[in-house]
RNA sequence: GGUUCCGUGGUGUAGUGGUCUAUCACGUCUGCCUGUCACGCAGAAGAUCGCGGGUUCAAAUCCCGUCGGAACCGCCA
């Protein structure tokens, strides 16, 4: 920077090489300490901090913390046992000729600055300003650009083009609940903002635009939780026209690959992604989002536990974790048990002896059969332990969170890891329980595989779609599929799920529309970039990583929003609250 | 919408029925101090214990309600 009035350098630049120059600092008071005769104040700014002093005690008697100030003063420095190795600038220091406050600060903070995570969340967001000088925060959000702008020429060097599409646009039928807007120019009528840019980009790829990526911003009225912001979040959003899943597997790899190893110390699993259907990640891990850090899996043992003839065992899903050793006391399973009731569901479990006989209140359920069949089946070993859960509808979930329970109790889980993979092969339909209709199970705009032979012949609970998820460490990272880009298969695929023609061009004029008249075969997917920093920082909560988010209930209280408007504005968007 | 947990000076906390006239640390204020860097020392101020009601001789503490916050489930094509 050229200099200015107010600094001809930053804090933590100055250096040994200055001693004896006068320069000019600005920055934040961080700290004052006062001797009686001598002064000491530390000043900072983005880049560091520097000491200033001055036996002028008098002079700057009345500065505060946290005030900005800007300071003209001779570099010295310091005697051999005054250094402070602890300081990147400790060697000298600033004997102060001049100080000028900028902008005073109230002497009492609404917390130190300097420990402003340990206050609760919603006092930090409202003064979130001052939460973002403290060091680390501040930190993370330098940390996010530096990201953004990897990821950007990541995208750009495999010929992408960065295209923005519209924040002011149509609500959509399916999927979150939208942000809506409402029409001055047109009475009653909505804009909403986009849950995504999918329609947009798809749209492009009709438009003949090879590559697209964008860092869009997305919007949806859904309650959070610790690792999804409330209203709106960031997704790296990607489409390749005359591509197919493998080719959005290669730069999804090598996007993930190269931000993690590049950004983090951590081990990152090397290209290629395991690739996990989402059958087998159900049954394995219960869940279609697996922390492969986690050493255990789920096997199913419902055919050999059914021929028992314990009761609860007849006519249900039966699966099983094994644990090669656990060193813990009865309370424990206590607890354990305890855990799985609070999940819904009953928890039974096997020791298996010295002697390969079982201890477990099951045993005397089984015949000399089903043992051998058991420790065939799940390769035991004395000293095992087998937990098991029999659930008829919900087996694979309470599984799934056992698995994950179990894998933290126990210690299974490699920190030092990020393992991902890729669950693709996700189920174009599902049973919707309540009505006994067949629904979409993830988005209508994905290829069923087998396309329209599928659509014709198979029973439509079989077919997959070309839908795949990036997963790492637990959690989803992206979300992508090959789209369907033909009408007659568009049509087909509604009318399944109970839709017919009309109802397609309703909710989705445009996309139906724009096919009639040459869309290529296209496909794309949208990391969330906002979990990409998080798990990079190892947070485990995303809102550390934005700026300023909403909190967890959906409010700011630092802008007051969401507020009320003004009448003025009520009328001419011609709205009336209701009671 | 459901479940669970939490709410004590500016901040973070101690306290689980009995001199609580509420603990400690940081911060603030006053005084002393010329080598501090988490400066030190001496002193001071600062709390309707979220709010309302109840139980009790007695409530920060137990109960009910309410408000606020957080996590999880639902939800997130």
């Amino acid at each position: 920077m050229k200099e200015n009035i107010y600094r001809t350098i930053y804090c933590g630049e100055v250096t040994t090489e200055y001693v004896g120059k006068e320069l000019k600092l600005a920055g934040w008071v961080n700290s004052i300490r006062n001797l009686g005769g001598l002064i000491f104040i530390t000043l900072r700014d983005e880049t560091g901090i520097v000491q200033l002093i001055s036996e002028e005690v008098d002079k700057y008697i009345n500065i505060t913390r946290e005030s900005t100030i800007t300071i003209t003063g001779i570099v010295q420095n310091r005697t051999k046992d005054m250094i402070n190795h602890n300081m990147k600038t400790g060697e000298i220091e600033v004997l102060i000729k001049s100080l000028e406050i900028l902008g005073e600060c109230e002497n009492v903070l609404p917390f130190e600055i300097s420990r402003s995570k340990e206050s609760t969340e919603d006092t930090r967001l409202k003064y979130r300003y001052l939460d973002l000088r403290n060091e680390e925060v501040h930190n993370n959000i330098l940390f996010r650009s530096k990201v953004i702008d990897f990821i950007r020429t990541t995208m750009k060097s495999m010929n992408f083009t960065e295209i923005q599409t519209p924040i002011i646009t149509a609500t959509s039928p399916e999927g979150a609940r939208d942000f809506i807007v409402p029409s001055r120019k047109f009475k009653g009528k909505f804009y909403a903002l986009p849950q995504a840019p999918q329609i947009f980009k798809q749209l492009l790829m009709v438009s003949g635009f090879n590559k697209y990526f964008q860092i869009a911003p997305c919007f949806r009225d859904e309650d959070p939780r610790s690792d999804r912001l409330y209203g709106e979040f960031y997704q790296l959003d990607f489409e390749m026209s005359f591509a197919t899943e493998e080719d959005v597997y290669q730069v999804g790899q090598k996007v993930f690959y190269d931000i993690f190893t590049n950004f983090s110390d951590k081990e990152v699993s090397p290209i290629p992604f395991k690739r996990i259907p989402y059958q087998e990640s159900i049954l394995k891990y219960g869940t279609d989002k697996p922390d492969l850090r986690n050493p255990l899996e789920i096997t199913d043992i419902t055919e050999i536990l059914s021929k028992s003839d314990f009761e609860p065992f007849k006519d249900t899903t039966i699966r099983a974790i094994k644990v090669e050793s656990i060193d813990k006391p009865n309370s424990w399973y206590k607890q354990m048990e305890e855990y799985v009731k609070s999940i819904g569901g009953i928890l039974g479990y096997i020791k298996v002896s010295e002697d390969m006989s079982f201890k477990s209140s099951l045993d005397k359920f089984f015949t000399d059969d089903i043992r051998n069949e058991l420790k065939e089946n799940l390769s035991l070993q004395k000293g095992n332990v087998i937990f098991i859960i029999a659930d008829k509808s919900n087996c694979a979930k309470l599984m799934g969170q056992l698995r994950i329970k179990l894998g933290n109790e126990l210690n299974l889980i490699d920190k030092s890891k990020y393992i991902f993979c890729i669950v693709n092969d996700f189920p174009f339909y599902e049973l919707d329980e309540e009505e006994g209709t067949i629904a979409f199970s993830h988005n209508p705009f994905s290829m069923p595989q087998g396309g329209l032979d599928a659509l014709n012949n198979q029973n439509p609970l079989d077919i997959k779609a070309y839908q795949y998820d990036f997963v790492c460490n637990g959690y989803e990272m992206a979300s992508g599929g090959v789209r369907n880009h033909d009408r007659k298969i568009l049509k087909k695929a509604f009318e399944i799920a109970g839709y017919d023609e009309e109802v397609v061009k309703a909710k989705f004029p445009s996309l139906y529309e724009a096919f009639r008249y040459g869309a290529p075969p296209h496909a794309g997917m949208a990391p969330g970039i906002d979990r990409i920093l998080m798990l990079l920082k190892d947070e485990e909560n995303i809102r550390e990583m934005v700026a300023f988010p909403l909190s967890a209930n959906g409010s700011d209280a630092m802008m007051g929003c969401p507020g009320e408007v003004f009448e003025k504005q009520l009328r001419e968007t011609h709205i009336k609250i209701r009671d």
